[in-house]
This record gives structure tokens, sequence and C-alpha cells, in this order.
DNA sequence: TTGAAAGCGCTAACAT
DNA sequence: ATGTTAGCGCTTTCAA
């Protein structure tokens, strides 16, 4: 591996005129700069980015900390956060906590290690006094997750506003007792959901049942897995609010194979409109959110973090409610529509 | 930042002592080994990667290159890789190279710069003699996709029995004319399938019709526009291959809106086993891929090349067909099932 | 406009 | 068992 100063001697410089040349800094004359050219080329060299990150205290990496990656909201969001640091020629590590605390403490180390210059979290799971500890030692912001005592910038959704209007829409439709099954990871992601829920029930003057409350529901089985606790109930729900398309999905399949028709028998709302949601019988009433926008924003706060623009910026991004038919089936959807 | 040499100073011993503790070496008094800790422990000392990735030539990191991150075969793929090397201390960057061979060489510059110790493509754009000069800067493994020329460990599966085996099985049902449908991006995964489909065809004396070849599929809305061209045929297909469970999903949604019977107007067969495969109506007959082991297997022999372990392995995984309602619908099934 | 030299923080060969 | 010292490859003062 050639290294700056087997360039220097081949082109017949110093280390710091070839150095100049790689940083593009002036002063540098036209001719010498070509012979450095000449000679890098000729020995192939390339900067060693291990001794330009201890020089210049960067790495040029930067960190994600997500649950898990095959979560079609992770990914995507990851896909689009990748592709937008890229540009600015960072890379991305990927730090699976598994919902673990230990987990993410370890991959927050990678900070004190310096192994990174920054942190997106977009899952939390310790206390923030946990976490606040690592900021001495880089920047660190939260998206999609958000907590009150952080003192970092944050980018989240508005989940209590999505949760409460298609809680309404469902109470529009004439249900009166809805149940609400979300996942549950001490995440304030989820309470807030709960909240926008309650909230609707509340102004509309509908009982909250806690018997109707699912509170560990993240997965096509455990959405399965719902149906056949609800088919027992004395009084079972008229619809269901849940917190993915995958629970959903996962309840609708269950329900048509116990012999339930939905929305008739069951209305039901999912949430991240993913690509599935569209495709099953029926589709899926569902939640949009703007997982682009946030990854294109995180990356954008992120960096300037690291470049030292003290921003505290807290953004709360709109979600946007999609009607499909497993909410309004396919007559009532007639119907409004000759209703306009 | 406290810096080894702080920790030394506090210790009252010298940074090589202070080096030995961090590395576990031997040679150290238990009581100059507790002095070190607890100077460490006092200054919150933690050692500087970046140092010690000059130092040591190693990184702690590799790349895995793939598409992109929204393809559950790839996601999954990435779980568990990024799991199984976490478990030693390694840290994963994703790259998306996004079909671009551009974008592909980018990222395996990763490993002149020395950012990285190791590469893992899951997808291959280029010539392999594009790719193999930068083999003279550390270990790449291949993994999923494969090719001849390239003289490096490779992990795939078997994807031409795989293909084999579902079009077998469209033609034990009695199917004649069977429709191809499969992504292209010179990928060799996708040729061998095709060599798979095609042998079928051949060892039971069917005709292969490039009218029902399609070759640019790889997402739902691909699979709409293949039905969308398909009903204008004046001799339609009565089976299809394709090449994932998002086309097949995609083709299934189309040809119900357009009247079409699943599987009486048209059997479908998928390709790798996703979980919408089974959760959409009729459920998806498909190949599993055993992505996880795939990944375990690949972060294993990357390691050997890493440590030197001289591994050329090349691997070939087996798939799997799983037979659903898509190709064999509820009354055949009856049937069959009566007749074992 | 160019170069000499110090030093980023660490490890290991060598000496004791 | 412990310390001295050279150096990994780079950038940046500082001096010329």
């Amino acid at each position: 591996m050639a290294t700056i100063e087997d360039v220097a001697k081949l082109a017949g410089l110093s280390r710091t005129t070839v150095s100049r040349v790689i940083n593009n800094h002036p002063y540098v004359s036209q001719t010498k700069r070509q012979q450095v050219l000449h000679a890098m080329k000729e020995l192939g060299y390339v900067p060693n980015s291990s001794a330009r990150s201890l020089r210049n205290q960067r790495t040029g990496i930067i960190a994600v900390l997500i649950p898990r990656v095959t979560n079609l909201f992770f990914s995507k969001f990851i896909e689009t956060l990748e592709i937008t640091i890229s540009k600015s020629d960072y890379q991305l590590i990927v730090c699976q906590t598994q919902y673990s605390k230990e987990k993410e403490l370890t991959y927050l180390d990678l900070l004190k290690t310096r192994q990174i210059d920054g942190v997106i979290m977009a899952s939390l799971e310790n206390d923030w006094k946990e976490v606040h500890p690592y900021l001495q030692y880089g920047p660190i912001i939260l998206v999609n997750e958000y907590e009150e005592k952080a003192d970092v910038p944050t980018i989240s959704l508005n989940q209590k506003r999505g949760a409460y209007e298609a809680t309404e829409h469902l109470i529009k439709l004439g249900h009166k007792r809805i149940a609400y099954c979300c996942g549950q990871h001490k995440s304030n992601v989820a309470k807030e959901r709960e909240k926008g829920f309650k909230q609707a029930l509340i102004d509309y003057q509908l009982i909250i049942d806690e018997e109707l409350t699912y509170r560990k529901a993240d997965d096509i089985e455990s959405g399965r897995e719902i149906i056949k606790s609800i088919i027992h109930l004395q009084k079972p729900p008229t619809a269901i609010f849940t917190g993915s398309d995958e629970v959903a999905a996962g309840i609708i399949a269950e329900a048509k194979r116990v012999g339930w028709s939905i929305p008739e028998n069951l209305a039901v709302v999912g949430f991240d409109n993913q690509p599935i949601a569209e495709l099953l019988q029926p589709p899926i009433t569902t939640v949009h959110q703007p997982v682009q926008e946030m990854a294109e924003k995180a990356a954008l706060v992120l960096f300037n973090k690291i470049h030292n623009k003290v921003s505290t910026e807290i953004l709360s991004l709109p979600l946007k409610l999609i009607i499909r038919a497993s909410t309004v089936g396919e007559e009532s959807e007639v119907k409004e529509m000759v209703s306009r």
C-alpha cells in the first residue's frame, strides 16, 4: 500500500505538498500539482482513512439505532437515510438494538470510542438519564421516537394526531366498541398513539374498555392471536385500531379464517401504509407516515450538529389517514361517493 | 477525552502497561493491573478506535453491498448478518448500490481506503474484471449472487434447482403454457432461474415461448403491468412463474381486479416466501430461500478470510418449494389430500 | 509557494 | 514484569 510518503518521494516533493493536493488546498503551483497527481495515479495511491480519522478527529461514519431492520418502517427509513448521507460521502452503520437496553448502550459506545461522528436514534430503550452522558462524546439526535427530557434535536411524527384521526374515522362510521392494539416497548410512539386513540373516544363520549386494549401486538402472528382472543368475548368490538399494517394483516387473515367479513363484522385500521396494505383483500385503511422526509431531515439535522451549528430543533411531521375498504366496505364506499 | 498517556500518568505507570491491560496481555502484575483499571475508570477512559485502527491495520467494520434494503430478501439478510457479526464486535456498513455500477465501485473503494476489513457482495453489477483489482486491498466474498470467473469464496442458493422444482410443480398440475417473469440486472441469480425454468419445460417436452417471457419484473407494480399485457394475448398462459412474492402479489391483485380467478384462470408461483405470501388471497405458492443460514455462513467465511485462513469455499444452499393455494386451489388441494 | 517537524493515540519490538 | 522508543499515515503549524 502506497503512503503519502511514497507519493512525495516519487514526485520529488514533500508530504505537505501532497497533502495539500489531496485536500485541495490553495498555494500549490499548477506544475507541482500535476506532478503529485501523476505520482498518485502511478502508485495507485489512496489516503488511508484510519490515519485521516485519527488526525482529523472525524470518521465520516454515522450510526443509526433501530430495533430491527426487517420492518418496513425502519428499512424504508434506512434506505432513504443511507442514500441521503452517501451524497455527502458518509457511511452508515446499522445498529439493531433488538429492544435491548444493553445493546442500545453498547452501540452508543461507538461514540465514545470515536468510531462514528454522530448517532441517529430511531428507537429508544433506556431512560434518558442513561443516554444523556453519551452526549459529551458526540452528537445524538432523536428521530421517530421522542422523549420529553431529551435536550437533543428531535424529529418525530405526530402519532397522537394520526391515531386520533384514524379513531375518529371509525367513530364517524358509527362504531362504538373499538379495540386498540399496539406494540409496547416503553415507546413514546405507542404511548402517544394511545393518547390520541383515547382522546377521540372521550371527545365522542365513548367508553374506554380496558378489555379491548392489547399492548404487545407488533407482527402478523400477534394479529392472529388477537382475533383468537376476541372471538371469545361476550361483547366483541366492531372495529379495531392497530399500530401496524402487519398486525392488521394478521387480524384480517385470521378473522376471515373464522368466517368474519371485513369490514361488516369488524372494521380494521392499520398503520404505516406499507405496500401490502393495498394488496390485501380488503385493502387496509391505514395511516401513512412520511418516513422519507423524516430520514432526509434527520440527515440534515445531524450534519448540522456535527458541524457545530447549534440547533435544538424539535420538529413534528404530520401523518395522513388513507381510507380503504377494510373500514369502508365496497357498498358503503359507493354510497359515500354518491353522497358527495 | 482522556488518552492512554493520561491513564499511564495517573496510574504512575507507562503507556505500555496500560496498553497491556487494555488488550489483556499477560505479564502484568495484579497490583498494577488494578492501578490501571482504577485510573481508567476515574478518567472515564476509552481507547480511541481510529488510533487502534491505524496501528493495528484493522477497523472492526465490514461492508455489505446490496441493491436496496427495502426488499425483504435483503433486509432479512442484513438483519441476520448484523446480529451475527456484532457477536464478534464487528460493525456493519450498509451499502445500497441501487443497481448502479459506479456506486458499486465507490463502495468497494472503502476497501482501498482501509475503512473496512472486508466486503460481502450480495449483489454484483460490474463485470468481474472491474471488481477483481479490489481483491488486493482486502477480502471480498460473494453471497447470493455469483460469478464463474470470481476467485473468491462464494455462498449461493441453488436457484436453478429451485426454479426447476417450481416449474415442475406447475407442469405436473397440467399446465402447458407457463409464463416466466423475473427481474433482470445482469444478475446470475436471474439467469440461473431462467435456466432451471427452461430445463423443466424441456424435460417435459413443452415449448418455450419467448412471448411469455418477462425480464424486468421486480416489484408489485411490474406484476400488475404483466397482467395488463397478458390479458391481450391471443393465447394467454395458464400459469406463471415469478422471481419474487411481490411480483406474484401484484399479478394476483391485478388478475383478480380484471375478474380472473386464481389459480383456476392463472396459477401463480412466487419466490422468497415472504410473510405476505401466506396472507394474500389465495396464499402464494413460493420458493423458500434459506437467507438466515446464508447470512450466518457469510459472516463465518468472511471472518476466516480476514484472519487469513485461506478458504475458497464455494457453497450452494438448497431452496425449498412451498405449495399453497395460488397453484393448487382449495378443491384440488382437498382432492390431493384425499388421494394421499 | 514549499518544506521540516510535531503530533493525533495507540501497540509492539526491544531492552532491562 | 515493566519501560523506552519507534512508528502506523496523515495534517498542520511554523519557518523559510
